[in-house]
DNA sequence: GGGCGTACACTTTTT
DNA sequence: GTGTACGCCC
């Protein structure tokens, strides 16, 4: 072959992938998706097309491998290639066939392909994405694409017991974190009141965050620390002994059996060929280590983040990694996203503003060439009602005179405790929405109860949850047993199950033996009769009596009756889910998701809601138009963080990236007056806001309505020009059926399927109007708002749902 | 061993 | 305003 020939042949297949991927990425993207070899960095404002970049980053290279740089190109070059290249080099595809194969690279697999993303849900995008590009399952399943604690688990599962960990082994969320802290503290005799269990347990987060074992602490002599010390001292062998890692011990452990075993870290380097991280400013040092060490076979790292929307700082992110970046890798590649393609000028502009009074960053700009859009309003309510009142307002005005949806509009904010009182406003208002991060039905105690029995059945060397369930239902297994057991597992190096198994061997334990014996019956019979998550759930909940305890306990139980059926809604819903990407349902796997699956992976936006959040949760999403409520000293800015600069600084940042989720329209809202905790307190304007240039923004008039004089009497709330919108409010609510309008018809229970908008009365709930319904395993799943405000998920069987 | 009462802590953001 | 923890009494 002719030297020239085949540098033309190069020239024009970097024409093509210059005009495949030319149509939709300007030339900085184009870099940031071609620049597959070596480190590269990519700092990428908001709205600057970064997962564009990133999903066509990894199909480009399991497409092509590096055939961009290379030499050759790729294997199975398509129909639409050859066609490409013989019209740009002008010979017939035949002769194009034929020569290709010389400069054949292999295209790259993708289970050699590792990327994190800072949400499950941000994985499911990329694997939806590599569904559509390739048509082909395999490739979409066979990618590692998770976040760091789902990636770490995975290669925690198959290589654990390196490290000492027996098979099935608990995860342990910030509650159960807490109770082994409390109970390291009692066990050293430290009074917690002297030092909190909070406190301690943040001091051993943000020890694991930096990789640090107890002996690694610097504490010197100060008396706190050294405590502190001893507390992690006892909580890591207590996390052992109960075969339990908590959130840091996932990455942390991760890292230790990379660092340490040598077969299986270089295993990890030869598969991973290309690995890419998102949201790179939000990692910490162990997430930092732990790249580098996952991607040191080929250096082919590629980190895409922003230091403006570093946001988790309180929980050991280090905007170091991303500073630092090219010191750690002298060879990177550096490239820039400044083109904004989300918003309008004057949201841009205000989130510039806001994030040019911090003083530790990058200095970069934004830009965009949409017009300048309309200006920001600012809306000053008298209090948090009337806030939510004039959102609502706001919304079904515009859902009906410019024809939105009702998923157009986000209302953002800075702490949960305003998410749950906007809730009770828009719950009267018909309007469907929908709130993340609000207390899930994980937290429920009837809830993590059922979770604590699948958890042993799962590990018995879980001491902690047996504990919470070992008289739950009473079983007349009292304190003074528990400790005995304790005590006794502690002495013969067994755990407190294992013990029990052998109760009858220990005098101590003669009068309990009996109940003992029969509890491990239990969890023996469960385990003998383990089928589908969903059905171990509901064989432990009547089995171990918690649903006749229920029962016993009247309207209150029924309610919690109902949180457990969620949760096998939930074990169904992930069974239909593994069924979907054929791949095997575990109570594991269902226990996983259980605590690595966040509330806004859980949100559904192809639902027609509202949907209200807070603005850590609203990372990485963006909607046409933000509410951002709550503008208020003390609120945002955060009171607590008004001190310190560094604190200050993040503030900001999390403004900033609050104000960049706006694509068209952004309306601010503060409450002069605002009952929080119980407590009436004034607030005004935001400073962030008040910093700003003042033409950017329309200042809406003040509510026409005279303020209540006094605080703490009847002051019935009153709304001028409200008939007229509550009339609107009064429309039955429109949701988006489309998804599950698939399978009607008799639900096997005898029952008529009730049709989505129907008014249907419920026993404990009173009357509402059906939002959605679910096949599911021979039941209905039905979404319900009732009157009261509240939604609820209930499976036709349990709920008996009466048509009115 | 269990049930009931009172006190008090808790609200920043999350995997 | 709300949930949990602990102590006291049966």
């Amino acid at each position: 072959m002719q030297e020239n020939i085949k540098n033309e042949f190069l020239a024009a297949k970097r024409r093509l992938f210059d005009k495949v991927y030319g149509e939709f990425l300007n030339p900085e993207q184009r870099r940031a998706v071609f620049t597959t070899e070596g480190p590269v960095l990519v700092l990428a404002g908001a709205g600057s097309g970064k997962t564009t970049v990133l999903v066509n980053r990894i199909a480009y290279i399991i497409k092509y491998g590096n055939a961009y740089f290379s030499d050759n190109l790729p294997e199975g070059v398509d129909a639409d290639t050859v066609e490409a290249l013989s019209a740009a080099y002008q010979l017939p595809p035949e002769e194009i066939s034929e020569i290709l194969p010389q400069f054949i690279e292999h295209s790259c697999p993708p289970w050699q392909v590792l990327a994190f993303t800072f949400t499950n849900k941000a994985a499911g995008e990329i694997k939806d994405r590599l569904l559509t590009t390739f048509e082909d399952s395999a490739v979409a399943s066979s990618i590692w694409a998770g976040t760091f604690h789902s990636v770490c688990l995975r290669i925690l599962r198959k290589y654990g017991e390196r490290l000492g960990y027996k098979p099935g082994f608990s995860i342990y969320d910030t509650d159960d974190q807490k109770r082994m802290v409390i109970d390291c503290m009692k066990a050293l005799d430290i009074d917690e009141k002297r030092l909190a269990p909070k406190a301690v347990l943040a001091a051993i987060s943000s020890a694991k965050d930096k990789l640090q074992h107890p002996d690694d602490m610097d504490v010197g002599s100060d008396p706190r620390g050294r405590d502190i010390r001893a507390i992690y001292n006892l909580y890591e062998q207590e996390m052992m002994r109960n075969n339990a890692v908590d959130f840091d011990d996932i990455i942390m452990r991760t890292v230790e059996l990379l660092q340490d075993e040598d077969d299986i870290r270089e295993y990890y380097q030869r598969k991973f060929k290309y690995v890419l991280v998102d949201e790179y400013q939000d990692t910490n040092y162990a997430q930092f280590v732990l790249t580098a060490l996952l991607s040191d076979g080929t250096r082919n790292i590629m980190v895409v983040g922003d230091d403006d929307q570093s946001i988790y700082r309180f929980r050991g992110a280090t905007v170091e990694n991303i500073l630092n970046f090219d010191k750690t890798y002298p060879e990177a590649t550096v490239i820039k996203l400044e083109q904004n393609y989300r918003s309008t000028a004057n949201i841009l502009g205000a989130a510039n503003a806001v994030i040019a009074n911090n003083s530790d960053r990058h200095n970069k700009s934004l830009w965009c060439d949409k017009g300048d859009g309309e200006r920001i309003l600012v809306k000053e309510a008298f209090d948090q009602n009337d806030e939510g009142r004039y959102i609502i307002e706001k919304i079904t005005k515009w859902v009906i005179e410019e024809k939105r949806r009702y998923s157009d509009f986000a209302v953002l904010y800075r702490v949960n405790a305003l998410g749950r009182s906007l809730q009770t406003t828009f719950a009267k208002s018909g309007i469907p929405y929908r709130i993340v991060g609000d207390m899930g039905f994980y937290d429920r105690k009837e809830v993590k109860d059922m979770i604590a029995y699948l958890s042993v059945v799962a590990s018995t060397g879980d001491n902690l949850r047996l504990k919470r369930i070992l008289n739950e239902p009473k079983r007349k297994i009292g304190k003074a047993t528990e400790e005995a057991v304790e005590q006794l597992a502690q002495m013969n190096g067994l755990s407190m199950y294992a013990l029990m198994e052998r109760a009858a061997e220990f005098p101590a334990l003669e009068k309990s033996k009996e109940k003992l014996l029969s509890f491990v019956a239990l969890i023996e019979d469960v385990r003998g009769n383990a089928g589908l998550p969903s059905e171990m759930i509901k064989y432990v909940f009547e089995r171990s009596g918690y649903h006749q305890m229920l029962v016993a306990e009247g309207r209150e139980g029924e309610t919690k009756t109902e949180h457990v059926m969620e949760l096998v809604s939930a074990a169904l819903e992930y069974e239909k889910r593994m069924e979907e990407s054929e791949e095997e349902p575990t109570l594991m796997g269902f226990l996983e998701e259980v605590f690595l699956i966040s509330d806004v992976d859980k949100y559904d936006d192809t639902a027609d809601a509202v949907v209200l959040m807070t603005v850590h949760a609203a990372k990485g999403l963006e909607f046409p138009v933000v509410f951002l409520a709550g503008m208020e000293d003390g609120i945002f800015p955060s009171e607590q963080n008004r001190m310190e600069e560094a604190e200050m600084s993040e503030e900001r940042r999390l403004c900033y990236v609050a104000i960049t989720r706006a694509k068209e329209r952004l309306i601010v809202t503060y409450a002069k007056s605002r009952m929080m905790y119980g407590r009436t307190v004034w607030g005004r304007l935001s400073s962030f806001i008040r910093e700003e240039v003042p033409d950017r923004f329309k200042e809406e008039d003040r509510p026409r309505r005279e303020p209540p004089r006094q605080y703490g009497g009847y002051q019935r709330a009153q709304y001028r020009g409200g008939s007229s919108v509550s009339r609107e409010f009064s429309r039955p609510p429109e949701i988006n059926t489309a998804g599950s309008a698939k399978k009607s018809g008799p639900s096997g229970y005898g029952v008529e399927k009730l049709p989505v908008g129907a008014r249907v009365r419920h026993a404990t709930f009173g009357d509402g109007v059906i939002l959605s319904s679910k096949d599911m395993g021979g039941d209905v799943l039905y979404e319900v708002r009732f009157d009261s405000g509240v939604t609820k998920r209930l499976m036709a069987t349990f709920a008996k749902l009466q048509k009115i």
